[in-house]
DNA sequence: CATTTATTGTGTCAATGTGACTCATTACAT
DNA sequence: ATGTAATGAGTCACATTGACACAATAAATG
């Protein structure tokens, strides 16, 4: 398979790109989704270019679906990156990135390509929130990874794309002041301490698990299940899901954690 | 004076813009600032398009400056709106202003322009938040009117520029409970009930005044000043201007009204 | 100058939410 | 049967909130 330069130049608008802040939760962490360069093993956010037929927040969807087999997860703008050292070339890593392509797939229209690539690129990163037990991550023809890493495990990454993560940690760590999160995160059952974690992991500090408790139950919007055996030497959890219901109308009225 | 479209064709990105809502207060209400276009007088958000040698956020401060006069004022980037149908002649307003910018100001370079213009614009809106007072609204070359307009009398705007206004609000609504907005909205003097009629303004709902009161005072951002003889019939209201230092470690906190 | 009017600064009180902490419960191991 | 570790629920002092009351005061009125 090879990379589809030809669409690239006919179809997509040059000097603009959109980049996936995808958040998972695992193992008691937030993690994102990032996506390894071919041979050159720089790690970016998965993210892609605009088609002239396409709108952003298609392209977004379109990429995460890609990446995750996910559809209709939770997916909004987060911010445009616009600075004028935004190329390709602008730092060792990303020139490795840039130089491989170029070396690997440009057979024909080199110089296009290359000014294609050598501009600025105005980009638009998205934040998606998405239950990481559901996601397959997948590679494609320009990366050999996609994983899961660890939001204080993160590598060296191309341009400011570390910029764009830290930017969309804050603004979920905002937005969960206002809403209930955790619905896009968490599988369908959870118990509490699960969600405690969740918190505890977003806002990354520790929190008093009674009131923790006490505090959700009375927003209301969890459904009780059955207990959780887990085989462990102490008393089963029960676990919760998400009345829906309750839920949306939180999220109208806008009423989070404190 | 004329347009200047060499430097338009020349040096800025096609099919790139950014757009302004400026956010002022006068006369207990919120108000926008809107541009209308010569000849056509059609309204529209103030913006510009994004010179190859400067980021956006520069080309945002000065759309700013150029229409109000003002420096470092509150702005930043609200949303990118991407939609195919981001034409100029997506509507007859739109198309309007497409046809008098054309007939008036392309001598040469015709079709060069007619593409410029006729294709998809993906724009990024900007908030600001500016105290009226201090604002001169300017026309220029594509303008002959320039001022503040109340929110809840919006004039018809081209392509989706309410939908802007409309997201912006509702982002300001948003950050008010976060962070204690005010400062750049207010002059260095005020009243606490200019104060509460701003929140109420950008709330949209009626504040309860001993309680507005209690509340701002322990906030602790406030200097209590000296009294404003209005000349009514009334108790004088202190006047009360921001202590910074205090005001600053609050939008750090991100404590606002809850 | 006493009285009225409109608005402002402050206070009260019940209801609710919060942080820090305790204690009984329970699934499993020994 | 007993111990262990984590959970569900409760207590209590304290802070915050909404609703309301009341005194203070700058100017108008007679």
């Amino acid at each position: 398979m090879k990379f589809d330069y030809k669409d690239l130049l006919e179809n997509c608008i040059p000097g603009l790109s959109i980049d996936c802040v995808v958040f998972g939760y695992k193992d008691k962490k937030l993690h994102v989704l990032l996506v390894r360069f071919i041979d050159s093993h720089v790690w970016a956010l998965p993210g892609g270019f605009i088609p002239k037929d396409q709108d952003m927040d298609a392209v977004a969807n379109q990429v995460l679906l890609q990446r995750t087999g996910l559809k209709e997860v939770f997916l909004q703008q987060s911010h445009v990156f616009s600075s004028l050292n935004r190329h390709f070339d602008i730092n060792p890593r990303s020139r490795l990135v840039m130089d491989t392509i170029k070396s690997t797939w440009m057979e024909e229209q080199k110089e296009e390509l290359e000014a294609w690539f050598s501009q600025r690129f105005i980009s638009t990163s998205y934040m998606a929130l998405v239950d990481a037990e559901k996601v397959h991550p997948q590679i494609d023809v320009l990366s050999d990874a996609c994983d899961w890493i660890p939001l204080d495990e993160l590598p060296e990454l191309i341009i400011d794309h570390s910029e764009m993560i830290h930017q969309a940690h804050e603004q979920l760590r905002m937005k969960i002041r206002l809403l209930p999160i955790g619905k896009s995160l968490l599988p369908e059952r959870f118990t509490m301490s699960d969600l405690q974690s969740l918190y505890e992991a977003i806002l990354d500090q520790k929190l008093d698990r009674g009131n923790f408790q006490r505090k959700m139950i009375r927003l209301g919007f969890l459904n009780r299940q059955e207990k959780l055996m887990t085989g462990a030497q102490n008393k089963a959890p029960y676990l919760y899901s998400i009345n829906d219901e309750a839920y949306n109308e939180l999220l109208e009225k806008g009423i989070g954690f404190s």
